[in-house]
RNA sequence: GGAGAGUUGUCCGAGCGGCCGAAGGAGCAUGAUUGGAAAUCAUGUAGGCGGUGCACACUGUCUCAAGGGUUCGAAUCCCUUACUCUCCGCCA
């Protein structure tokens, strides 16, 4: 949730920034208009009930002196139903402001790119070299195919399409590669591992910022409150929710593997084949409480957290500062770490770490008592891939692959596949 | 799934329809004491949304799991939901 009093104190600005992200003007004035009405009707409503209180206390000291009280009381219904009717009005304005203002984006950092899609964004970084090969690569989809891996047909019988099975020693490399991240981020990076529900309520949707807005991208439970989590960023992170946290505990580091549910609605025909874009995959997650004056430093290493993964996999790869038109809607910084796809001769994104700033931890009311001040602040929240499973898995099955199909196991991963050194047919 | 008990502040815990934003304790903060600490004593210690004010602040209202209801007035009575615990059933 923005801090809506931004708006109200630093509206040129604020709205400025918002219409940057794509927010409607009129949604801004409109927002604006119910602010002012709201807060009118609010003094009014205040008042009434501060005569009321006052006038219940009256009744409850005649009643004690057994004296008559019935004409107050008789007066006081009639107030009574006047409340009611402005408490009623309130209730209204709050929900319409309520509907705007959880639509809002998150306000950008002012150190990301201005621009208006993925053509704008910049590029921090890049590391390794790809590999220089005398044969035609093929397709991660091809190869796992051919050495029977990795079952699409199957995948779409049984499920639907964007649905696999993964199979023996496919099976193990998926297993292998998501151990190995998770014992890095544990054991190097300082992360606490957790597994999380898969289901989670509406309520925790809301917290991270998929919810109201982003309904139509998940799955849903039918006739409950339970959604299928899109990544672990939901529980990870709601882990606190309605909590408040003391300075000591941050900042907080959590990394869960997952299998991640998106419904991919609008992307029918893009990235059809293959395991890039599925309805199910199996991602590492990183998510981080933290200090506001932290949170940007919080950033920088989590993403070095996110390169440790391709580095020690000898994966190239680059790092992208999105900006301001391709960020994620709880975002106020961005950066996405896309692999080298040969096959494609393209960069494709494999993780993508953000500071959401105080955006979640408003909605999702995670704060934490500043010693200093003694005040209750709200903290930053922090999410990372480390990284996705199956886009690491087909990065592998490209970049280690033979003339004949066969794929070397990445070093790091050979103690994880139980001495298995390369895949063949 | 059935029966019962519960959910109060940072934590534990009391609470009669009005004098309850809420006893008591713990924790924390400040001060006294001490060479210093422990112990002891004293004082203070919720949050949301508004209003006035440059600000320190002052002030209104709301909040006792959540949402409704009864009432002049609800932590307290009623209803619904969620969660926790105990017993039974079922189950990996």
């Amino acid at each position: 949730m923005l801090d809506t009093k931004k708006l109200r104190n630093d509206y040129e600005n604020t709205a400025n920034k918002l219409v940057n992200r794509g927010v409607k003007q009129e949604i801004l004035d409109t927002f604006i208009a119910l602010d002012e009405k709201r807060r009118k009707l609010l003094v009014e409503t205040e008042k009434l009930k501060k005569y009321r209180n006052e006038v219940s206390g009256a009744i409850a000291s005649l009643k004690r002196s057994k004296e008559d009280a019935d004409s107050k009381i008789k007066e006081m219904r009639e107030v009574g139903d006047e409340i009611k009717l402005k408490d009623e009005q309130l209730q209204t304005i709050d929900y319409e402001i309520e509907e705007i203002a959880s639509g809002l984006p998150n306000l950008p950092h002012g150190s990301v790119p201005i621009g208006n899609n993925e053509a704008d964004n910049i590029e921090v970084r890049k590391w390794g070299t790809p590999r220089v090969v005398d044969f035609e690569v093929k397709s991660h989809w091809e190869i796992a195919e051919l050495l029977d891996i990795v079952d699409f047909e199957r995948g779409a019988k049984v499920a639907g399409s964007r649905f696999v099975f993964y199979k023996g020693l496919g099976a193990r490399l998926e297993r292998a590669i998501y151990n190995f991240m998770l014992d890095l981020h544990t054991g190097e990076h300082g992360y606490t591992e957790m597994i999380t529900p898969i289901l989670v309520n509406g309520e925790s949707m809301y917290g991270t910022g998929q919810f109201p807005k982003f309904k139509e991208d998940v799955f849903q439970i039918e006739d409950r409150d339970l959604t299928l989590i899109p990544t672990a960023e939901v529980p990870l992170t709601n882990y606190y929710r309605n909590e408040i946290l003391k300075e000591e505990q941050l900042p907080a580091y959590f990394t869960a593997l997952s299998p991640s549910f998106r419904s991919e609605a609008g992307s029918a025909g893009r990235d059809t084949r293959g395991l890039i874009r599925l309805h199910q995959f199996n991602k590492v997650e990183m998510v981080k409480f933290s200090k506001p004056e932290n949170s940007y430093d919080e950033l920088e290493k989590m993403t070095n957290n996110a390169e440790a993964v391709l580095q020690k996999l000898n994966l190239p790869y680059r790092v992208l500062a999105l900006c301001t038109g391709d960020m994620g809607f709880s975002a106020a910084k961005t950066y996405d770490l896309e692999v080298w796809i040969p096959a494609q001769d393209v960069y494709r994104e494999i993780s993508s770490c953000s500071n959401t700033e105080d955006f979640q931890a408003r909605r999702a009311k995670i704060r934490y008592r500043d010693e200093a001040t003694e005040k209750l602040a709200y903290v930053h929240t922090l999410n990372g891939s480390g990284l996705a499973v199956g886009r690491t898995f087909a990065a592998i099955l490209e970049n280690y692959q033979e003339a004949d199909g066969t794929v070397k196991i990445p070093k790091v991963l050979v103690p994880y596949m139980g001495g298995v050194t390369e895949i063949k047919k």
